[in-house]
DNA sequence: GATGAATGAGAGTTCATTCAT
DNA sequence: CATGAATGAACTCTCATTCAT
């Protein structure tokens, strides 16, 4: 019991945090290995070398350790991709710093997007409802995507198309690239990040426009 | 106890394939309800209205009942889509065929292809390895959209590109396409057809070709 | 979850039903024995010489097992009471069997009668109300003896005084009763039975009237 | 590791008392609240706006406190009826004060007497006997009562009894009193109490004798 | 063919206690 | 004096599986 620190709780320590961000790198490991519906917490507990009883020390519970563990990730990729897509120039470059920005944080964290994306699929409420694989769970993170394509249509660099229709197709490619980065052991992200950029700049083009 | 019916093994009575159908659409209903982690042997028992032990007797055991579900709608997915393939002239509207035959099935089949990917997502085998998400579980699926790109490629249909790169990003979409049709409870499924086929479309034409 | 058979369950069948009493009397000792807080499951299966989750497979869970534990008390007292009450003539006999009969079954249930206590005292709501030990909880059991002195009264066989604070003594005597039977290993049950008819005898007679 | 103070013992110092008194008071509004079964240590810390360990640092465990929290109380209880009863004149009269001195006493702190009570029902040794439910641990507490008992029959106020048996019934009666105290929100303590004195005045009265 | 009954392992969680700081 | 951190045991409950009938 010591999920505080939302608005209003006090302020954790150094070396709480330090151990909050063990645990959660060993169930990360540990469902990257064995899939989160073998991920439990003595299995993780024994991998991160602690006893049982400190999760449940550090995290209301299972249900907690796993939404952090999503939290966390998420927060680290917005950091990483935000930065990127702020410092290009006009639509187009944003949309492509977009992908590459993307698929480069899944190369470098594969097994960390592997964990979010098994957990994000499995965790679900009390009442048995997902709790992150919903429509609005997506909400978020789709409409910086849906900016982009909209601000592209104003300043006449994109053709005409659905934006949000847009954007999903590029979200749903992006989390299948996540998917075979995790299950191809060789897997060619800068091929792939090249063929996806490809593909992307043609669909928003001008009709009739070419390079 | 009666898995047989692989090669050699005996024919399975009609009322026998019958109990096995309807155990497997129970276990599709309650998989698409409250999730693979929470679809029991006793919860999908209780929801066919029989006893857990019937289960048992028909199938070798959960893994099997899992496996047997993925296969059923692997099977009846290809003889929906194969056809469609078939009658299609040309690459091109074979690729089309593909594309809007996939989604047809997923738009009729929404629960069951829920079910599907929810156990093909997490159900493992002894050793802890996924049993159906990995590469070499995909190969069979993706072979014959390759072949479809090469062929189009071959009669110049089709531009220069990876064939393998641009079927797997093709299957990336139509399963990113199934996971909106199960998640999104009012996705337009025909729109995002129309879409996914322009997509694509200008993907695989040849350079500096419009229509 | 086999809790059935309120109204509309199904019939349970004989087997199940000695296996519910096993469990319930296999509870009653333990609890006799090490009380309510130590009476875990594990204890109560072991001690009846079965697995932890047949307990699981007979009841709902503790809770259930517990409530049922006190409901089957409770109606076996009252079977044993009710007659000898009923065939008792005039209000002051009734009076008399009635605190006589309860302390006899009592004497003859004692680590029953115990272990029922230590429940009714100790087991809560999920909201963490006592289920048992509450106000609500003992108007049914004291509503026949409120009905025994209010008619004693309206004969005249009994003196002027609140028919309701006048059950409550005669309650608060038998349960105290039954705490002495169960701590003091040679309790004279029938002297101090002896002595509770002479002292309610005497606070329920007109004033001045001797025997 | 602190719980000096028997004999040789050191003083406790002024600010450890208060503590101790401090977490005392947070146990018993705890228990009160919640029951004994459900009284832990994390919950009295919290209660109490302290750190788990301040209560490990002040009682030698959970068993020590529950026990200084029993004796706390019942030397308050002697302290507060001790004086009563040897205020009034006559054997009769010490009864009528021993019976409204300790009604007063738990009227005034119900919740207190409430936790006591739900201590002393569930408290056991670590052999698993209990540690004050016992037949023995009633001794101590009985003794004063059955000497006014027979202090009444020497000097003839009181009639022909067992001393014991009438001074049983009458503790019997009082923590029936303090079991409806706490269960009854509404409990008319007054008029339960003048039900009482009149009870045992009639039962230890000489036979032929009104007043 | 089908059922109810039983098993035993393993799940998440709570808890009293200990200890370094 | 007090705290936060950690432990390990015990708890209730769920589950896939097995088996006699």
């Amino acid at each position: 019991m010591r999920s505080e620190n939302g608005t209003g709780g006090q302020q954790r320590s150094f070396i709480e945090e330090a151990r909050r961000r063990q645990i959660i790198a060993s169930a990360v490991e540990v469902i990257s290995e064995v899939g989160y519906g073998n991920a439990s917490l003595a299995r993780i507990a024994k991998h991160a070398g602690i006893s049982k009883g400190v999760i449940s020390y550090h995290f209301a519970g299972k249900d907690d350790l796993m939404t952090q563990l999503v939290v966390q990730l998420y927060v680290s990729g917005a950091e990483h991709i935000g930065p990127k897509v702020a410092a290009a120039v006009g639509p187009r470059n944003m949309l492509l710093a977009y992908i590459e920005s993307n698929l480069a944080f899944i190369a470098a964290n594969t097994n960390y997007v592997a964990a979010l994306m098994d957990v994000v699929l499995n965790l679900r409420d009390t009442d048995g409802r997902p709790k992150f694989a919903s429509a609005d769970g997506e909400r978020e993170i789709i409409v910086p995507l849906v900016d982009i394509m909209q601000e592209g249509q104003r300043t006449g660099d994109f053709g005409e198309f659905d934006a949000l229709v847009m954007a999903k197709s590029i979200r749903d490619a992006i989390d299948g690239t996540a998917g075979r980065a995790i299950r191809e052991p060789d897997f060619d992200m800068d091929g792939y990040a090249a063929h996806m950029c490809r593909l992307f700049d043609l669909a928003t083009r001008k009709v009739g426009e070419n390079d």
